[in-house]
DNA sequence: TTAGCATATCGATGTTTGTCGATATCGTTT
DNA sequence: AAACGATATCGACAAACATCGATATGCTAA
């Protein structure tokens, strides 16, 4: 254990503190294990991609068949992807026939980025 | 493949764009990828509450001796946890004496928080 | 009802990752 | 110099993960 020498510093206190933060106070386990879940469902390149083709198509939505050949990953490969994407909330999904189009969920984005500030 | 039905939808061009980011164009390979490695470096809840405990930090740095405790893990486990941070860019380092100490760079997170947007 | 296609699930496989004990490295202190 | 403490690295192991071929499910069209 190191005993800190006292040193000249800024208070905290000095700046306007809002609401808690991951930056104001330590994550607790339970939270800490929800955040790195979202994180993990991002942790991958090809979700990545799959995400910022969802959306950032003109109409909000894309069909699952339009999306194998760009990632250039096998069917199932890309069917499990989304799945996983779906279950962190980071996108919607409704079939329609025997298509099924994705849409961006930008709220989950939203919320998971003001965690980190 | 889809033969997309046409509808009535807002066009993107109504909204303001500013600067291309992940929900305007999709990402390339290069760009996910790198994305990617911050992400996965997130995706542990040892390593974010390791990252909350020193962004929370009163002097904003804390001592790699003060963080096997409350983590609750080996050193070593914790030492290769810091490792992962510092080589994500998420935390910097600096050896005084035997003691390393740990310090926050939010710089980091604000601009993968940016990338989402 | 049968054929065909889109999607999801299953099972297998190779790779990556988290974890820890043992050990090496490097300051400090006596 | 020798002993000690803080940290990093190594080696091993189990669990989690990405990937794909095969297959199941379910809708549509002929």
């Amino acid at each position: 254990m190191a005993t800190k020498p006292v040193k000249a510093t800024k208070s905290k206190s000095e700046t306007k503190v809002c609401c808690g933060t991951a930056r104001d106070i330590p994550l607790s386990q339970r939270d800490a294990a929800e955040l790195a879940s979202v994180f993990a469902a991002l942790s991958d390149p090809v979700r990545l991609r799959l995400l910022s083709i969802i959306s950032s198509a003109p109409d909000g939505e894309v069909c699952a068949c339009d999306l194998v050949t760009p990632i250039g990953k096998s069917q199932p490969t890309v069917s499990h992807h989304l799945k996983i994407l779906f279950e962190a909330g980071l996108v919607e999904r409704e079939k329609r026939g025997v298509w099924v189009w994705y849409r961006a969920l930008p709220q989950r984005l939203d919320a998971v980025a003001s965690r980190l500030r």
